[in-house]
RNA sequence: GGCCCCGUAGCUCAGCAGGAUAGAGCGACCGCCUCCUAAGCGGUAGGUCACAGGUUCGAAUCCUGUCGGGGCCGCCA
């Protein structure tokens, strides 16, 4: 899994760190004498020591194990470096501290592993990890009742890059989309579409409170007006709200879909609320939970804390939540009997496990942090627990322009939204800037560094380091060398010999291991965060190359180490390509002015 | 009152399902362009990882509690 048969028949390493985890796990259990196949070494970790004096790669193997076995992990430790010791892609093992070995490989290990990186381009750092599940990615579901803002954005961003993510890790994701065209605010965006409608016609026209003032709707009411004449002036509602409804819908998802184009993201399906009322599926689900046991009559306790004078014991139709590990139980039906909002989701969810899906993710803004736990648990119920789902929450993006927070009302209009910061910065350092925070941090978006093109600006850190290593592969290329991947991937290695080369190869080696980590954790932050780290020590060594020119990559007088150090510079580049594809981030060949 | 998230350097944040001397950027200070793009690089200063217990060979990381910041909490969605 860890390593690749190529043409030649030698095993091409694609994971070098995985493939001395499998050699420690190996020798550690031939030592105990037990069957590797059937062995638990989900404790033993393969790391970089973060300090040079622990080796290049260090694993906690013999003091893990030798709890179980009834062994000192230091006598433990003393054999299996001995073992160790003995394979071919080892310099040196130690013993340290409390049983840690602490080993270092040969150079050439991390000098052959870049022909792998080259071979493989693009999918150097994937694996099969998901071997095909199905994941159902849900994000963003913003209400259809106006154009997205920049907090929708960081959830679209934070869903499409562990979309991303999943793939290359070997899953099969389907981008969800809920749309929430059923509730009494898509009542009130046909209203105000239709004072917006009123408005075309010449008409003076005043708003309600609730009403949606945000000018995005003077053009359907324009549309409308294009459709319907003055049919519908001064008429009573029940004439027009229901056309007026998915009127102003499908022109809120138009626009929604082009705020998504907007940032590079396609979701696979919009899955529309209002088609779960009808034949029946909510009751469906809800039955599905009364077979279960968890539907009752029942009355709620009122929140504690200062609003208990307003409040009123009222029987109601309630989910027994609490035994899938939410705090309270739940309404379902509204005291004249109507569902509330927390019914067609439970229908939703219930429509998702039936389609098969072998995990749900959740993506929800932080104002949806209270509702986690309830989804977590239908989910749990109706799947009987077989049904993994992780509700990941991105927290508010605080938007700073002029040196100040931006105002943020919900009212009128008055958020950023999604197309004004795109359209200022541009999707890529949108995305990026979006993804080098934790979805559950708090994050700035500040219009004015993120246009800055320095160090200040990540994106374009990375892709200065990028576009340095595209410019000077194209030197090398004038300069009479074949620089094709095919021909890099067969360069001699031999002058690859300084520290601070092999220690970039060594950081190339880390690739793979971010990739799965991130994936594994649903954390597409560690990407950025990487890709950062290889950035600098990439611009690093080339600065060196300002004082000691044998580090310069193209060097007239050595052909062959020129290939070579064309080699690991391609690396770098192809790692950079690889983890900005997955952040959704088009890697710049050249940076212009 | 309950629940969720957060509390790491002056500021903004990383810290890899516990690991060995806690990192980066910005800001401050000192340096580096006869050199493949200085949109860059090197160095110095700066932290009782909010606090107190617990688990462990070992805790910033896991558990409990306290304090502080943010969010959510039926008859809106």
């Amino acid at each position: 899994m860890t390593g690749m048969w190529s043409a030649e028949g030698r095993v091409c390493m694609v994971d070098v760190f995985a493939e001395i985890r499998e050699l420690v796990i190996a020798e550690l259990t031939a030592q105990l004498g037990k069957d590797p196949d059937d062995f638990d070494a989900s404790a033993i970790t393969i790391e970089r020591p973060k300090t040079v004096a622990h080796g290049e790669v260090a694993t906690n193997a013999a003091i893990t194990a030798a709890k179980g076995a009834g062994r000192q992990p230091r006598e433990l430790a003393v054999g299996l470096a001995a073992s160790l010791q003995t394979d071919p892609r080892m310099a040196s093992v130690e013993v340290a501290g409390p049983g840690f070995l602490n080993m270092r490989l040969k150079p050439e290990v991390w000098k052959e592993n870049l022909r792998s990186v080259i071979r493989a381009g693009s999918s150097y750092g994937g694996n099969d990890r998901g071997n095909g599940r199905r994941v159902n990615l849900e994000f963003v579901s913003a209400n259809p009742t106006g154009p997205l803002h920049v907090g929708h954005a960081r959830g679209a961003v934070f869903g499409d890059a562990l979309g991303r993510l999943l793939e290359f890790t070997g899953h099969d994701v389907t981008r969800e989309y809920y749309l929430n065209d059923g509730g009494a605010q898509v009542d009130t965006l046909a209203r105000s579409a239709h004072l917006r409608y009123l408005e075309a016609l010449g008409k003076e026209i005043a708003f309600a409170s609730g009403d949606y003032r945000g000018d995005y709707l003077c053009q359907v009411g324009v549309a409308l007006k294009e459709t319907y004449g003055d049919r519908f002036v001064g008429r009573p509602e029940e004439e027009w709200l229901d056309r007026f409804r998915k009127f102003a819908v499908d022109a809120m998802l138009d626009s929604i879909r082009e705020d998504l184009y907007l940032l590079g993201i396609r979701m696979d399906r919009f899955f529309s609320e209002v088609s779960l009322y009808q034949d029946g599926r909510i009751d469906d689900a809800i039955e599905q939970l009364r077979q279960r046991g968890l539907i009752y009559e029942g009355e709620l306790l009122p929140p504690k804390g200062g609003h208990e004078v307003d409040w009123e014991p009222r029987k109601q139709t309630l989910f027994r939540s609490t035994a899938h590990g939410d705090d309270t139980d739940r309404p379902i039906r509204k005291a004249d009997g109507s569902w509330t909002y927390f019914a067609p989701d439970i229908a939703y969810h219930y429509d998702k496990i039936s389609r098969g899906y072998d995990e749900l993710i959740n993506v929800f803004g932080a104002d949806h942090s209270g509702y986690s736990k309830r989804i977590s648990a239908v989910v749990s119920a109706l799947s009987d627990g077989r049904t993994p789902i992780d509700v990941k929450l991105t927290q508010l993006v605080r938007v700073i322009k002029d040196g100040g927070a931006a105002k943020m009302s919900k009212r009128a209009g008055e958020f950023v939204q999604l197309r004004d910061a795109v359209s200022a910065v541009g999707p890529d350092v949108t995305r990026f800037v979006m993804l080098m925070r934790r979805n559950d941090a708090q994050l700035d978006f500040d219009f004015e560094k993120v246009r800055e093109q320095s160090k200040e600006n990540p994106v374009f850190y990375v892709q200065y380091a990028h576009a340095r290593i595209c410019s000077a592969i194209r030197k090398v290329a004038q300069s009479g060398i074949d620089t094709d991947d095919a021909r890099l991937a067969e360069a001699s290695l031999e002058r690859l010999g300084h520290p601070d080369q092999i220690a970039l190869a060594r950081r190339i080696a880390e690739w793979p291991r971010i990739v799965d980590l991130a994936s594994r954790n649903h954390e597409p932050h560690r990407v950025a965060f990487f890709l950062n780290e290889l950035a600098s020590e990439f611009h690093s060594l080339w600065s060196q190359g300002n004082r000691e020119p044998e580090l310069r990559i193209l060097q007239e007088s050595d052909l062959p180490g020129t290939t070579a150090r064309t080699a690991l510079a391609r690396s770098v580049a192809v790692v950079i390509s690889c983890g900005l594809s997955i952040l959704g981030v088009k890697p710049m060949h050249e940076m212009r002015n």
